[in-house]
DNA sequence: TAGATTGTTAATCGATTAACAATC
DNA sequence: TAGATTGTTAATCGATTAACAATC
């Protein structure tokens, strides 16, 4: 037996448990493929990005975390983490600069150097992305669309040319895009992810409520409405469903 | 001193801590208001539905975790864990019926009871809602438009009439609407909120990249497209900055 | 110097995954 | 009975939050 003696401070009536302090075991190495910035973080920057170029139109040039996050409803600690992913560095007592701020949020997020992606699917929602000029401040310029409709093809929407699907993997590579948004109805869309994968494309962005099978490299990031209005019609099913008192806790 | 002994088995070289056991500090109770489903496993259900909709198509009536797992790329014990949320039940070695996963999910959504809602802003993107038949499936019936554009006023898109926005706030209760879809450009976005709120909308879609202030009580859901993009085009950029070593690993 | 804020390390919390028991 | 699968409890992992040191 080993024995050990501890100060008399220890509480009478508690359980005690011996845990082993190996300090391989309590310190593990990073894994090497840890994403230099989570998930959450990376979608909050936009939220931020936004806040702070309404700041900058105010003529506000500094800022601090406790005030990004009373406006933001979020707390001060996550403000700075969040925004120390972008390289940013702040002083203290006087916070950060409003135009610094955004430049590296732009830098960061990649706004700076424009993606140029192709669109399938000039249905409504397609129609309404080509019309989105407003994405040009964020790197993204749709310069094509495709579709497969006859009476859609050789038309412009939003003076882009809608062609015919079949020309996407020929031209892709032709004018370097590595960007594709499908905007087509479900059961087409893994045939046209399939096209973009042919020609190259690098990242779709998917508005079909699908889960597209592509090789591991491609970047996929899926836009589903579909998921989204679950979360909205659960919540208010619930609070249609759950009694007066906890109304409030929803 | 409180003297302790321990078997001999403890290893020589490590170091030990002592750990107060006391089993109110290591059982807290579980908050009252916690969600009982994680948002995670709410945005995944609309997966499973549509999933389970197309094998219902293939006719094959029963299916395990397994297989469910296999095809959308999640872990077993991940969509078992997801569907139990809704109240199924499964049979081991059998798996789960098709049909009886499909109700549940629609139930546990609130996909069974059609939820109307008032849409604010006929541009592009609201058109394309309005034409968006398929949102009747979710549990989701757009019955009219709002805008403050004379030229869109008194047009039908998609056979929903576009009223003023003024008429808003009082329409919603006379219809009893309790579910509002902002798709107005930003600036405009929390006045509209408000002019919702006022006619006692409780939920909120919004698709304008803004934070709402609204009552705590109401229900709001972003559909922040620069958010997405913003993963998208840090993913993208990255891909084109790092070492080709590293591609594959992002 | 005092106070406010940044930057950093540790603790907590929640979701995912692993381990295993129960069941058909 | 053996094997596959569900259901459940425990461990792990990652993100958030708390605590505190450093700095202007």
């Amino acid at each position: 037996m080993i024995a050990v003696t501890f100060p008399k401070s220890i509480q009478p009536y508690t359980r005690y448990v011996l845990i082993d302090m190996n300090l391989s075991n309590t310190f593990p190495l990073k894994r090497p493929d840890a994403p230099p910035i989570p998930q959450p973080s990376l979608s909050r920057l936009p939220q931020y990005h936004h806040y702070l170029v309404e700041l900058e139109a105010k003529g506000i040039s500094k800022v601090s975390c406790s005030v990004i996050g009373r406006d933001l409803n979020l707390v001060p600690v996550q403000v700075r983490k969040d925004l120390q992913y972008t390289g940013i560095v702040g002083k203290p007592k006087t916070g950060y600069s409003v135009s610094e701020l955004i430049l590296s949020i732009e830098t960061f997020l990649g706004w700076n150097n424009i993606n140029e992606a192709f669109l399938v699917g000039a249905g409504n929602l397609g129609t309404a992305l080509l019309g989105h000029e407003r994405f040009s401040k964020f790197g993204l310029r749709i310069v094509a669309a495709f579709d497969t409709d006859p009476a859609k093809i050789g038309l412009w929407i939003h003076e882009k040319a809608v062609l015919p699907l079949e020309k996407l993997s020929d031209l892709a590579p032709r004018m370097s895009i590595h960007l594709g948004i499908i905007t087509t109805p479900p059961h087409v869309a893994q045939a046209v992810a399939d096209e973009m994968v042919k020609g190259g494309i690098q990242a779709i962005w998917n508005f079909a409520p699908v889960k597209l099978k592509v090789p591991g490299h491609i970047i996929v990031h899926n836009e589903d409405l579909y998921n989204s209005l679950a979360s909205l019609s659960w919540k208010l099913a619930r609070r249609f469903r759950v009694p007066i008192q906890e109304r409030e806790a929803v």
